[in-house]
RNA sequence: GUGUCCAUAGUUCAGUCGGUUAGAACGCCAGGAUGUGGCCCUGGAGGUCGUGGGUUCAAAUCCCACUGGUCACCCCA
């Protein structure tokens, strides 16, 4: 095999495509009855839009974005998130100026140059909302709730909700000097990998999977217990109106999400039917980015979900999208019936019948096993015989009925 | 980026202590008294055994490197 995909990318081929479909459509049906329109933006931006966004430290823009030089030698960044480009578009389009509140939703292709594993590519996709321009509470369980809905629509069931309040500019940098204070004492028993979070990312220790790190800072202040007055009560009114919506989940004062932007607000929704990634989806508040990114000061809630993890969920389960098709496959049964059968099998699609005949001038035998191959619902057969009488049998593949009828009346009683 | 395991028809796999024509199932193609699919029967096509080196009289089989896949770490969708 002389060239191959890029490591991590995956063509998905026309077996495949029927359940992305299903799955696209399903999650457009919900963000469409919510209420959110659709942005597409361009899948490469400014490198500059994503170290602001999604923060320097980050290990999304340390080690994992698809950034080169373009001819122009502008830093050019294959997108690794959504949320960036989406506020970058808000804010150059004055999206702001015509609403008081957007409320968008893309789906799309993403990059991240990672080790691929279970449940992760180089190149992956992602649909997600953002709801722009609302401080509310209200907002983000909309948000969280329409994230949910999704999934009971596909009927997956076997997830878990966590939320925690990451504070805002004003009492998170407070608890992390704290939190810090703590760290400091006991760093030379942490993991490498935590000793260097200390510094420039504490709360990232809290979340380390490292079994020592969790028994050391089991202990450790949490900043569930060091919001600022504003942050907690918005944090208790998500709270009460998840219970309100009886909407289950977990306060992990220890979630921390990758991305910097993130305030107040933070979620992820998981899954145990995945490997050891395991995050379907996550989101949050991020009240600062707007303005971070050139705008005003614009409160705004949003989350991203990964379309393959869900597709590993409704694989394993067996799901079974609606078959594409054809209605009906026409067959010569000798040559002198090609030509009616190709011109019938054109009227019949003209008038909105999935339709198909054999284009590899193959024996009527060949024909009907493509016919039953392809899972048409019924087949006709037609010869010189049947072109002289005008009247052909109708198959139905299913059921194994025939019926005589008129060819003459082929589209109005294939489309009844 | 580090590590695990793996690499044989289109697909999923078998292939003994290295031994000469590399197999199966499914799929694909063609037939089954001359114009009807699914099941069944018969026949057929299809593989430089991932690539390159090495050991050996002899390598799909043993060794090394590379490439790719896989899963895990890290992190996340």
């Amino acid at each position: 095999m002389n060239y191959r995909s890029i490591k991590g990318t995956k063509d998905i081929l026309p077996s495949e495509t029927p359940l992305w479909q299903f799955v696209e459509q399903t999650i457009r049906d919900v963000f469409h009855q919510f209420n959110y329109k659709e942005i597409r933006t361009p899948i490469f931006e400014s490198t500059a839009l994503f170290l602001r966004s999604i923060g320097e430290l980050t290990d999304i823009v340390g080690k994992e974005m698809y950034t080169f030089e373009d001819r122009s030698h502008d830093s050019i960044t294959l997108r690794p998130e959504g949320t960036a480009s989406a506020i970058r578009a808000y804010v150059q389009n004055n999206l702001g100026e015509a609403l008081p509140l957007s409320k968008i939703y893309y789906i799309g292709p993403m990059f991240r140059q990672e080790r691929p594993q279970a449940g992760r590519l180089r190149q992956f996709h992602q649909f997600g909302a953002e709801a722009v321009g609302s401080p509310t509470a209200e907002t983000d369980v909309e948000i969280i709730a329409m994230t949910i809905e999704i999934y009971k629509r596909l009927g997956i069931t076997n997830y878990s909700l966590q939320i925690n309040s990451v504070g805002d500019e004003e009492c998170r940098p407070r608890y992390k000097e704290i939190l810090k204070a703590e760290l400091l004492k006991i760093a030379d028993k942490l993991s490498f990998e935590s000793q260097k979070r200390i510094e420039q990312n504490p709360m990232r220790v809290l979340d380390s999977k490292d079994e020592n790190d969790k028994t050391l800072t089991a202990s450790m202040p949490l900043i569930t217990d060091h919001l600022n007055e504003e942050c907690a009560k918005h944090f208790e009114r998500v709270k009460s109106l998840l219970t309100a919506y009886g909407i289950p989940f977990t306060v992990n004062g220890r979630l921390v999400r990758g991305l910097d932007y993130y305030t107040k607000t933070a979620f992820e929704i998981t899954s145990s039917e995945l490997g050891s990634q395991d995050a379907l989806a996550g989101g949050g508040r991020y009240d600062l980015l707007v303005k971070e990114l050139g705008g005003k000061q614009t409160p705004s809630v949003g989350f991203a979900a990964g379309m393959e993890r869900l597709m590993m969920i409704l694989e394993k389960k067996g799901f079974q999208p609606p078959k594409q098709s054809p209605k009906i496959f026409v067959a010569a049964a000798d040559e002198t019936a090609r030509e009616w059968v190709l011109q019938t099998t054109m009227k019949l699609r003209s008038a909105g019948i999935a339709s198909e005949c054999d284009l590899l001038s193959r024996s009527l035998k060949s024909q009907m096993k493509e016919a039953d191959r392809q899972q048409a619902q019924f087949s006709l057969v037609v010869g010189s015989m049947e072109l002289e009488s005008g009247k052909a049998l109708l198959k139905n593949l299913t059921d194994h009925s025939q019926q005589e009828i008129l060819l003459s009346d082929i589209v109005t009683i294939i489309n009844t």
